[in-house]
RNA sequence: GAGCCUGUAGCUCAGCUGGUAGAGCAACUGACUUUUAAUCAGUAGGUCCAGGGUUCGAAUCCCUGCGGGCUCACCA
């Protein structure tokens, strides 16, 4: 049975999308050619979660219809930045504020970029958001808004949109407020005097010439061709224009856009097309079930993510329950990296139909690698936190004891896995420790500890030994349990209640690095808050 | 108000196209005095929100309610 026969059944929903694609373009008698896939960006603010989710599940439809089509069409995926909207504030992260202020309104990429880098602001936004998705290496063809206007690629449909001006008010104005209603225009002229997108009403639209007129800033009224990017055209219609100029034959988006959906299609069915087939994803929540918001601060960003974890386990957040709200917080990392490789793991040992159901199917592509990690990413960060790792030269002293053989060069996602997770611990669990001051008993026992490791060599690297020393040190005192001196040198030297043989942690950390910490322990350096 | 999502163990959730309720963490019990929970063995805990319907059989499908969350009315 081929993969396309699979995925006519496959529950994953990518290619539920798939298969509602496919039907449409069997109702419009396509059978092979382009099919476009298209993800909007908006170019005043740098890429975030939202965008890589975006583009990472709109990557994944593509993927499944392809499959599932066999490779019978050419999809592609175009990413839309809307550069030619006005610049509505200044946003508060970017140097010169005062140059910027002078700019608000004009067009994004009319902005002289502050970083003096590009070519204008919108440019210099546009570099960023393909750089972003590049790191990531997505396959996509960029759109500048303004170059889609100007170069005439929509002059077409701009020039139908001043036929059916009126229809197109028809299905704008009731949605709109009372006070909105009575200056709307789907036509945004740009001022030719000032540079500004202007928010005006049309005092006549003449489908013939293909003109709008307007009053413009100073109170001239002036006329403008709605070709050429002398004109754009607000939000929603253009969203829908859009569609209908550029193919569109799918896009999805988050909830925020749902309701005004149907508008879109709306209109793009006024200028003659089908719209695409659209799939609303949820949006993500921070650590308390609340609504992530750009003014608290909330949430998580993906260079957090990408801090902790491999670009992967983020692609697998994405892909699981789209339209459920999840939660994004750091807690969700571990998780996510484990489910991830469970998956990955279990891959290649299924058949092709399970295959088409697991989510490495969808995040690599359809080409899993071989790739496994023998050891959890729970269990590496417990190994960091037992074992207080700062690198992971400490980590692998221990996990080449429990991996027969194992090393950096054989087990290169181990390696990577390590280091995410002595990361993960120094920025969340190591703050959460608390270290207590060593009892009289305990200090004394300390002490004679001290003095039999500095009469070591600096060099030892004999656990074994390096235990019996730390043994005898707790018998010269009356401990009534010798438990309890491996658990006060935790307490003290680690901040937690257990941790790894003692010997053996001193053997990877160092003898002289551990000289160190206790005469830290004994100063009641470490004890702090 | 409209739309979408959601309600399963103490917590976080899994349960796909209906067939006797699961995982992780937490809890509890027991084992180990060169300790160790990075270990092993074991225990407990759920009217699957409620009420109807379809069915031989429903956590699962349908309807209705109730609870929780989010989105939408400026801008994109």
């Amino acid at each position: 049975m081929s993969v396309a026969d699979l995925a006519q059944n496959a529950k994953a929903w990518p290619f539920e999308q798939a298969r509602l694609l496919k039907k449409r373009l069997d109702k419009m008698g396509r059978k092979s050619g382009p099919v476009v896939f298209e993800t909007g960006y908006g170019p005043s603010g740098l890429p975030h979660m939202g965008t890589f989710g975006e583009v990472v599940r709109t990557t994944m439809v593509l993927r499944a219809f392809d499959a599932l089509t066999g490779g019978t069409y050419e999809p592609k995926l175009i990413c839309v930045s809307d550069d030619m909207d006005g610049m509505r504030k200044v946003p508060d992260n970017l140097p010169q504020q005062d140059m910027l202020a002078e700019h608000l309104q004009k067009p994004l990429t009319e902005v002289p970029d502050p970083f003096g880098t590009a070519s204008s602001y919108g440019d210099h936004m546009n570099g960023r958001l393909k750089g972003f998705l590049d790191s990531f290496g997505f396959t996509y063809e960029f759109k500048s808004a303004t170059e889609l206007y100007k170069s005439g690629a929509y002059d077409a449909m701009l020039l139908k949109a001043a036929q059916k001006y009126d229809a197109i008010m028809d299905v704008m104005l009731p949605t709109l407020g009372a006070e909105r209603q009575a200056t709307y225009s789907p036509f945004l002229p740009i001022s030719p005097k000032t540079g500004r997108v202007l928010y005006v009403p049309m005092k006549a639209v003449d489908a013939e010439a293909g003109t709008v007129t307007f009053d413009d800033e100073d109170g001239e009224e002036t006329t403008l061709p709605v070709t050429g990017g002398h004109v754009k055209l607000q939000w929603k219609p253009d969203f829908g224009m859009r569609w209908a100029a550029l193919g569109v034959d799918f896009e999805m988006f988050g909830k925020d856009h749902q309701t005004n959906a149907p508008i879109y299609s709306r209109i793009c069915r006024i200028l003659g097309a089908e719209p695409p087939t659209q799939f609303v994803y949820e949006l993500f929540l921070d650590q308390k079930g609340e609504k992530i918001s750009k003014s608290k601060g909330n949430g998580l960003s993906v260079e957090d993510w990408l801090k902790y974890a491999p670009q992967q386990s983020l692609a697998y957040y994405n892909f699981v329950k789209p339209k459920t709200a999840k939660r994004l917080y750091f807690d969700v990392i571990p998780k996510a990296v484990d489910e991830y490789m469970q998956h990955l793991a279990a891959y290649h040992g299924q058949t092709p139909d399970k295959q088409l159901e697991n989510p490495a199917w969808h995040i690599h592509d359809g080409h899993p690698p071989q790739d496994a990690s023998p050891i959890s990413f729970a269990l590496l960060l417990n190994l960091a936190s037992a074992a207080s790792a700062h690198s992971t030269d400490v980590m692998w002293g221990f996990i080449g004891r429990y991996v027969e053989g194992a090393t950096p060069e054989t087990h290169p996602l181990l390696d990577a896995l390590a280091g995410f997770a002595v990361q993960y611990f120094q920025d969340f669990v190591e703050p959460t420790k608390s270290f207590r001051a060593p009892t009289e008993m305990e200090r004394a026992a300390m002490e004679d500890l001290l003095a039999r490791l500095k009469a070591m060599p600096a060099d030892t690297r004999d656990g074994a030994m390096i235990q019996d020393e730390v043994f005898a040190a707790g018998k010269t005192q009356e401990f009534e349990n010798l438990r309890d001196w491996f658990q006060a040198l935790y307490e003290t030297l680690l901040g937690q209640s257990q941790g790894p043989r003692f010997g053996s942690f001193v053997a990877i950390y160092g003898v002289p690095q551990t000289i160190a910490l206790i005469e830290k322990a004994l100063a009641g350096e470490l004890v702090k808050g």
